[in-house]
DNA sequence: TTTGTCTTCAACCATTTAGTTGAACAAGCC
DNA sequence: GGCTTGTTCAACTAAATGGTTGAAGACAAA
């Protein structure tokens, strides 16, 4: 898997279980054998997922004696969603565009919108 | 990888080339052709990027003769939108409350951390 | 019909991943 | 000190992933 944020923090939630245990982390924080009890696997087995979880920037833990309670950081999410958005829109606005030519096509006189412009890619 | 479509959009997005092309795709239809261009592998490892994408619903394909445009479909991203908001909602609301009783518990007039600049607690 | 273009399929390889078990480490309890 | 609890590390396995090459399918052009 490439190393940069976004590919961990997409892959880090592309298990179900782990968003699992993400969506019960916000409801409030929790230790390694606490997020373990729903699931059928082993406890060392959620380690490692928190261990991905933590490393994608989506948890951090602390230290409670011997226990590691774990926290969720919401932050996180805003890089993903700044990114889904950037494209999301950009669709948006294309497929208006598309329906304003459309209209055009269907011969309306409206010399609006004269531009339907496929550039490059940024 | 699970099979439930979240899980196989997430996946889909973890990996950068397909992002990549994601964010070609924002900008126009593609072919298959014209999507591998701008990368070192094979063509066949792109169509199989494609594939990918067309399996997370991130992507649909048309034909033109020989040719298999690629286009965007947006709708998917809402689906990510929505998981990822809730939590995200979750975590500020239970860190803003936190932040509510650790005032009361500092007994105090303050109700707010100094790192949490915007909601005032009312 | 033959040839060339665009795309996918199939088989294979190297690497990563999610799981396992067993051992080790660290801190509280007796 | 010696036990118990909570967590991680290490080594291993099976399956999935991303890449390769070669062949085949589908269509256009000549």
């Amino acid at each position: 898997m490439a190393d940069d944020q976004l590919s961990r923090v997409f892959a880090a939630l592309a298990d179900p279980t782990r968003r699992d245990m993400v969506a019960r982390l916000a409801a409030g924080d929790a230790t390694v054998g606490e997020l373990a009890d729903p699931y059928d696997v082993s406890i060392q087995a959620v380690s490692k997922h928190i261990k991905v979880l933590a490393e994608a920037g989506l948890v951090s833990q602390t230290k409670d004696a011997q226990r590691r309670p774990c926290h969720l950081e919401a932050e996180v999410f805003e890089l993903m969603t700044k990114w889904i958005e950037r494209y999301r829109q950009q669709a948006q606005e294309r497929y208006e565009r598309l329906d304003a030519v459309l209209a055009q096509m269907r011969g309306d006189e409206q010399p609006n919108h004269p531009h339907l412009q496929q550039g490059a890619a940024s």
